[in-house]
DNA sequence: TGTACATCAGTGAACGCGCGTTCACTGATGTAC
DNA sequence: TGTACATCAGTGAACGCGCGTTCACTGATGTAC
């Protein structure tokens, strides 16, 4: 088995590896449109039709950018609900949902955005379990009978918050500021007195 | 003045207007990667380059239609909010909203996911304009303290709903369906016991 | 009212480019004997 | 342990394509006199 380290062999030893994480430089860098399979290939040092040894299409290689993005998704939620204190979970897990967002916009756009991962059952699989780390979490929060409603409003509401910030509607400064920002919001939106008494 | 009703003239009368029509049903057919400037040309029966009489390149068409798009979004939510019944004018301007998004989802995605509207002027106060209803309707709704947050809260509620929607993340029927799952949504987040309190 | 002319909004051909993908190939690897 | 050979993962050249954009042009329009 050739080694890893051996970086200048003809047999490159992991070149799917490689593709997946040069095309993750090359997203987060400029966006989907700076990403060809021809690029991908050129940064990780290798021929233009080499990726095709490992990946059917371009098609293949997005849908397994997608499906590496939600598992590391899933991951850094399930790291955040664990470690967060007791009773800040649900925020905890939310400011890991926008982190995520913003230090990968590209993956994250494709993640969602793009009709890649619509029709791939490995990337479905892969979001399917991302968002079972929320469901799980909302589940402890609330009983039954409103569950499925705050599920889905409070996925929309972290998601609505990576959306607009990462589209630059929502301005925001450095990873301090944004954490703060979806604290003051989630608190404010979900803990508070319900809007039709105040006003 | 030529007339709009002639159509087989060599001067078109209202080219910009028929680039922009063109492009926003290439838009609403396949997304932003079908809309080349070209299909735009082809679409609106006239040479590959005349366009560049009425937009200095592709980016100042999409900015053009990121701007038409959130004119349309801010016309359609002002209407909400107006005829709606008394109390529930939140309620029909967060439907109004996602049904946009779903109506025109090239458009929408162009408007929100897509650089060029970023540092043009004309898209950036269109924005702010239809962002402005939005904001009014919350001013009337909380005091002043926690204004600011229910107005991102509640923008990126809907936001996140809509995108969620578009991208298949969330599954939805037709019209009526998503009018339901926005009411239930925004109602059961927006009016509804304190989250910490329930748990 | 008629004519000369400037202006404007189109045309059609051409450019160079990077793309996804295919082809025939070749060098490296692993395995059967 | 050595050799023949199948398999595999690369190479490099080539394809056709649609794109954004530029060029020199021309037909239509409006205006000054």
């Amino acid at each position: 088995m050739p080694n890893r380290t051996d970086i200048d062999r003809y047999h490159h030893g992991d070149l799917r590896a490689a593709c997946i994480e040069s095309a993750i430089s090359l997203l987060d860098e400029g966006g989907e449109s700076t990403l060809s399979l021809r690029a991908v290939a050129r940064r990780a040092g290798v021929s233009a039709n080499a990726p095709y040894r490992h990946f059917r299409d371009k098609n293949a290689l997005l849908a397994a950018l997608a499906t590496h993005g939600f598992h590391e998704l899933g991951r850094l939620m399930k790291e955040a609900d664990n470690s967060a204190d007791p009773g800040e979970e649900f925020l905890a897990l939310g400011q890991s949902y926008v982190r995520y967002a913003l230090d990968h916009p590209g993956i994250f756009r494709l993640m969602y955005g793009h009709p890649c991962s619509r029709y791939d059952a490995e990337a479905n699989a892969a979001a399917a379990e991302s968002a079972q780390v929320l469901a799980n979490r909302v589940s402890q929060l609330v009983p039954e009978e409103s569950r499925q409603a705050l599920l889905i409003g409070s996925w929309a509401l972290v998601h609505g918050l990576a959306s607009l910030i990462l589209d630059g509607k929502i301005t925001s400064g450095g990873p301090e500021e944004v954490d703060d920002l979806v604290r003051v919001t989630v608190r404010t939106i979900l803990e508070r007195q319900p809007m039709n008494e105040i006003s």
